[in-house]
DNA sequence: GCCTACATATAGAGAGCCTACATGTAGACT
DNA sequence: AGTCTACATGTAGGCTCTCTATATGTAGGC
């Protein structure tokens, strides 16, 4: 229904970019629909986000960019790096020892008693 | 293993304090204590943050708090208002919503076919 | 006296997500 | 020709929250 709460979005935001890259390179309007695609709808994340997030990845190395023009429009592309495919890598396995922390003390009588360890 | 990366704790933590005070009225030291076992060690958190989130909660009228002399040490216990415990269902469904949310674009693939919609 | 555990609090730093604005092309409609 | 929407990228500044570092004080063991 309602729009994630952006400050939820804080440290997540690196993952959910470098995973939709991973199939194919996009520039970053493409990204941004292709989050609310995936998202059903639920993730509209602002340009003002997108963009500068897009360039802190190209910088540490996650992303590498060209540019192209399309239909007289200019698009600066952007794959996933070896270093890029590693680091989703290590993003998916962070979040999930992410959501079993949280969780975990969300919803203690949702563990299984022979789940405990 | 690792604890978990602080920035991802943003706009959460409101939640675990909320989520651990829901049996039983605690003081922040408690709080930090029983963030720490709950998670199995995996959530350190430190009084820096967990001390300005409980006033700030207070101050918006999730919890209610008051002064209490345990072995000749001052302790504040906090405790869950009815406002605090609505705001913690919230919180929870809000947490379900997130990672369903952010696990259908880093993971669009463990979505079950029959589980669309 | 010194150290550790218990217990609370504040100041300032740091990071990143957001709003708002700026810029420009292409195509449809009037 | 003028206007509007969709496409497409970018920056500046604000905001909020978490963290680090520091300060204060009691109780108990050595």
């Amino acid at each position: 229904m309602g729009d994630v709460n952006p400050d939820a979005l804080r440290g997540h935001m690196d993952a959910l970019l470098l995973s939709v890259l991973e199939d194919e390179p996009l520039h970053g309007y493409a990204i941004i629909e292709a989050l609310t695609a995936r998202s059903g709808g639920a993730l509209t994340v602002p340009t003002g986000t997108v963009y500068p997030a897009l360039r802190r990845l190209e910088r540490v190395g996650y992303l590498a960019s060209e540019w192209a023009t399309v239909g007289g429009r200019k698009r600066r592309t952007y794959r996933l790096t070896s270093s890029g495919t590693r680091q989703l890598a290590g993003e998916r396995s962070a979040w999930r020892e992410f959501t079993g922390v949280i969780g975990s003390v969300l919803e203690p009588d949702a563990r299984r008693p022979e789940a405990a360890g």
